[in-house]
DNA sequence: TTACAATATATCGTGTACGATGTATTTATC
DNA sequence: GATAAATACATCGTACACGATATATTGTAA
């Protein structure tokens, strides 16, 4: 019976260090756009969607507005999106890429394939990776009802 | 030409999200133990090694004395481990287990099956992932030299 | 043996990450 | 239409995560 509490029979002990390492690999490369990789994420949802709220980000991002509201003021005072209150429903806030925020992705295009260097993984390993990834996901979300 | 930098395409993003929601599902587990993730993640460790340094235990969970530190503070207020200077070499810190440390170990044996289920990927599944992860790792390493 | 480099850890500041709670607004129910 | 429930966000406190820097100790070379 092998022992299940040793760090080698553990899935998700890679999985947290190969995040961290991937974005580790992505800080020099976001430093010079004065962006953290949380705050990539949220730039690459709103080049996706121009316009959204912090319920509609948190869900795509699995991130709340504890998480959310500091990061996106940070945002706004780089003047990459703007923040405002929804006229429907005051309750929304809106947030809104900014000319700048747009024009920020042309920048960023070189980004994906310096970092899958680093990776470097083959085609076929990355789709399986993908593939795996996404069903923990569905299952996980599944458990939580 | 696919947009390389959709959200769907890359591959960073489910990694940090898979890691962040799997950490989630180990945090009602861990509080009745009073640990976070990260501290036990260094209680495997010990539990494995008993006596190590910061130095060591860095190499391994791949963080540095910046986070450590204080983190270990915590353990030993809580009575986990110990922590004290070398004779041989007095800038090192010496990191032991205690009694209790050791005895944590027992009431943690349920926790890699309860997580292991909400994961629920086949074994198939469970060792490409991780074989994979392992690669990543390997190859980030190497590029750091 | 002295002075400089290397090593090991600690401290500091910033930025997430997240549970818990507070607040304002909207919806639903009677 | 008053009121309770639900919703959307914001705020607070704790705990990493990590770059930068400080401090103390050890190793090394002239």
């Amino acid at each position: 019976m092998e022992d299940k509490l040793l760090l080698k029979n553990q899935l998700c002990f890679p999985l947290y260090l190969c995040s961290k390492e991937i974005i580790r690999k992505y800080s020099p490369l976001l430093n010079e756009l004065d962006l953290t990789y949380t705050q990539y994420i949220v730039m690459m949802y709103l080049w996706e969607n121009k316009e959204t709220n912090i319920k509609e980000l948190g869900k795509t991002l699995l991130l709340d507005s504890n998480t959310l509201t500091p990061l996106l003021k940070k945002l706004e005072s780089k003047n990459y999106i703007t923040r405002s209150k929804s006229n429907n429903d005051s309750r929304n806030t809106i947030i809104k890429l900014t000319e700048e925020g747009e024009s920020l992705k042309s920048k960023c295009l070189s980004i994906p394939n310096l970092v899958g260097k680093c990776v470097n993984l083959s085609e076929e390993e990355a789709k399986t990776l993908y593939t795996i990834l996404y069903k923990i996901l569905y299952n996980i979300e599944k458990e939580d009802n």
